[in-house]
DNA sequence: CTGAAAGCGCTTACAG
DNA sequence: CTGAAAGCGCTTACAG
């Protein structure tokens, strides 16, 4: 391994002091008024010996790491790991890198991360907010480092965030079951107090009083995948008036495709299937499953934007900025109209 | 926010020098001969304040940054993703944090984003070796700073890995369809100089010869998702006479699955399908698909515990650790005996 | 137009 | 048993 080369080496070669090449490495020459034959020399030998500031001395002198750190409730589920992707992409050309950590939807274990990335430093958060965290967030913002919430958000709280319109989207799904023909229309979802979730639910009793038809709700208590296909199942073969099912989230529809197995239901002629979320596997199980899509790069697009925007100008615009994005409905076969 | 407390301010209050409170606050205060009463003052005061060492002056002092750099294809591919959960849960019961990156098989991308690890001084590496990154590996492994490969691996290059035993996978798995009768078995695998997927065609050639079969094999020139069908689709239409088919990874099985929608051939009856990898998809789709699953959980362990051992002591075994764990092969429909 | 110097918060050889 | 001091590689106010 090569000795790095230091600052002081390009000084000491061009016989002139450290500040002057500080000033000329970090495009304050113009600014500092060194002249343009001695801001050449020094731009010459910083690419001749390739030179590059110490980014832990420059991180420890300016407190900032170009480190943004991301926090969600388990990084190998398929919504956050694609985001995760996108968010990478966006920081990298910033010159920002992401550190992770799975919360596991743990009150104490979310608190004990956010509080390592702080010790870390890190110069901004990117968060799909556990459970219960209110104040730990709410202290974060006050801490004058830009944090931008997703996926969920408190309505109670002032932050930036960047969610889809949650209400609409089941509204919409809703609205194209009773185009498609269905008249009774259960909802699944869970026992919670996270506000996307409750979003959903709302635009589906909205859609169906709309409609004039009557709702049919099971709010798990989701604990485990087993617990919750014994739930689904139990929901199913109690409400035999169904014809149509929404599923909240990407995991409750699992739980729910697996139900719908073990009682042998066929889709959508017993039960027509509506997923939040789309992923690969709807694509691919038979019948195909209609889905609500969540705009992926176009929700990492808009975080990274707003934190950027935070972390470039501290004097950045006040207000909080709060973004709602469309979702897709992608309609399969699982939701055919019946002839 | 309120003011962080330093060392000095330990130093100050209690009247001693900033050394002996380093000393006590890295549990160095029986080898540097501190006297258990000052000790325990030192430590009761740093309890009381919330001392913590800051972190960023920590990493300039000593170059050790806590941060591993974690360098795959995509993050947002499942078996990625798994890793990436599993490695940050061991990395952070350590004290480490992972930051990653994405090369989309791009061999410049990849070299720039190994270099922005080192520029970040990362403690160590662990890389999902893309082609043509033999000499930058290398060139990093003479660095002092551990790498542990996983996934992919270079046979002529003498590094800590952990992979997988490809050749014996692909051997039961052929093995398997032959003792369900399945006489006809084809391997669709991509045009690569890869070793895991050599590895993996060798185990069904083997297989094949062992049987005295004919074997049957296909090698894509990836490039996309469209025309890997298209080619896959040839290929089945060419060969009538195939009986089975094993993919020989995750994102051909989805390619070859589309294909085998589109002939509108029936699983197993028509043909009889195994993949390489195993993903949720795979028990949804119907039939559910039989495959070859890799151990997420224990790569990471292993891949930590290799690291983990090379970052605490660096006089550890100069060997390198090359572990190769056992696949397993999830049974299901589509590999059924035919009656 | 340029330089000398302080200082960020630690660790660690050295001295006593 | 404990302290004074150098130094890691930068940035930045200050001086000239």
């Amino acid at each position: 391994m090569k000795k790095k080369v230091s600052i002081k080496d390009i000084a000491r070669q061009l016989g002139i002091s450290i500040s002057t090449v500080s000033f000329v490495v970090n495009g304050k020459a113009k600014e500092k008024r060194i002249s343009d034959d001695l801001t050449k020399k020094v731009l010459q030998l910083v690419e001749e010996l390739d030179y590059k500031p110490d980014a832990l001395a420059k991180s420890f002198r300016t407190g900032k790491t170009n480190i943004i750190g991301f926090l969600v409730a388990d990084i190998s589920e398929p919504f956050f790991s694609g985001i995760a992707r996108f968010i990478d992409e966006k920081a990298s050309q910033k010159g920002y890198k992401i550190i992770y950590s799975s919360t596991k939807n743990n009150k104490n274990k979310a608190i004990e991360l956010l509080q390592i990335f702080q010790d870390r430093h890190v110069d901004g958060y990117i968060i799909a907010l556990p459970e219960g965290l209110e104040d730990e967030v709410k202290a974060l913002t006050l801490n004058q480092k830009p944090v931008v919430l997703f996926d969920r958000y408190f309505p109670e709280l002032n932050t930036d965030h960047v969610i889809i319109n949650n209400e609409e989207s089941t509204y919409n799904a809703t609205k194209h079951l009773v185009d498609n023909g269905y008249k009774h229309i259960g909802f699944v979802t869970i026992d919670t107090i996270e506000q996307q979730m409750l979003d959903r639910l709302k635009g589906y009793e909205l859609a169906i009083k709309t409609e004039g038809l009557q709702e049919s709700i099971i709010k798990i208590p989701y604990s485990n995948s087993a617990s919750s296909i014994k739930e689904i199942s139990a929901y199913f073969q109690k409400e035999q008036q169904l014809d149509a099912v929404i599923f909240a989230a990407n995991y409750i529809c699992m739980d729910g495709l697996r139900s719908i197995q073990r009682l042998d239901l066929k889709i959508p002629e017993d039960l027509a299937v509506v997923s939040f979320d789309d992923f690969e596997l709807l694509e691919f199980s038979s019948p195909t499953i209609t889905a609500i899509a969540q705009p992926l790069e176009d929700i990492a697009e808009n975080i990274m934007s707003i934190l950027l925007s935070r972390l470039d100008d501290q004097k950045s615009e006040k207000g909080h900025k709060q973004v709602v994005l469309p979702t897709v409905l992608n309609v399969r076969k699982s939701s055919l109209a019946q002839s």
